[in-house]
DNA sequence: TCTTGCCTTGAAGTGTACATGAAGGTTTAA
DNA sequence: TTAAACCTTCATGTACACTTCAAGGCAAGA
């Protein structure tokens, strides 16, 4: 399989199939006798789980450290253990993170008036009272995060 | 309280602040006689939302979109309904794309050998062994994304 | 009065993760 | 045989989200 039909398969573009390669993220890559990159399923398999890693925010630079010392000879299964279980807790937090904003805007959602005929001013006026309220009412508490 | 009071009660930097108020994702901070910010709970609260919809991965851009249409004097409540719920979408699949990510790196860290005996080149052959079969199996299936 | 420590603005610099361009090689199809 | 459509490497460019720097002002304490 050439870059292109790999790129298609992917979704990652040529570029950044290179670019992983130079980088190291992915093992290096048979070449034709023209010097063409001949990419199989293992390499295909590789490019989707740092495509995977990457969109979970996963560094390229914290992601060759993994791939490496997966790589690597020697027996570092505890560090292997320690970086996945690092990067694990990263995600969670992560996953939490967004957890927390997605139920922060669902409120602000359930919260929208659906009759549209109150003015955006009306609106306004609401939201700067409750935000009043709310400073009132834990001015200290320093955990608001609102917009309003 | 000042910027530098502000940046450490909100954990954003001074830089960052500034930064925020000039791409009017907080709006206009009031100035002291000589100039300095003079920054409030409104405004830390704010700040906290960019900080929580930065960490979701809302892009500037699309936070400034967001917080314009709420912050215009226009009845667009259509909008911003639009606008929360399409960001809400993206948020929920990089949510479950996070925890995908994450149940695959917790079957790898449970299916890690506990014993120190094995070396690793014997690991090796043993993902090589369970990558093969995986490649003879589901070559066409085209879903796997598991590094070795 | 002079140092310390805060603040201001505006401009320029930085790191990440690629994207794009230049210059050239190979294969296929008309 | 010439164009299209791939490919290669190496170098440079780009977008984003800040950070850092430069040049200066204000206020308090030694």
């Amino acid at each position: 399989m050439n870059i292109k039909e790999a790129s298609e398969k992917t979704g990652v573009s040529s570029a950044a199939i290179r670019y992983y390669e130079k980088e190291s993220l992915i093992p290096p890559i048979d070449r034709t006798e023209v010097g063409n990159r001949d990419i199989d399923t293992r390499i295909i398999r590789r490019i989707k789980f740092v495509t995977q890693m990457r969109a979970a925010g996963m560094s390229i630079e914290n992601l060759r450290r993994y791939i490496e010392l997966f790589d690597a000879q020697e027996d570092n299964t505890k560090e292997q253990k320690a970086l996945l279980q690092e990067q694990l807790a990263v995600m969670e937090e992560k996953r939490d993170d967004l957890q927390a904003a997605i139920d922060h805007l669902n409120y602000k959602l359930n919260h929208f008036y659906d009759h549209m005929q109150e003015t955006e001013e009306e609106l306004r006026e609401l939201e700067k009272q409750h935000a009043a309220k709310v400073d009132r009412e834990s001015d200290a508490k320093n955990d608001e995060t609102d917009i309003h």
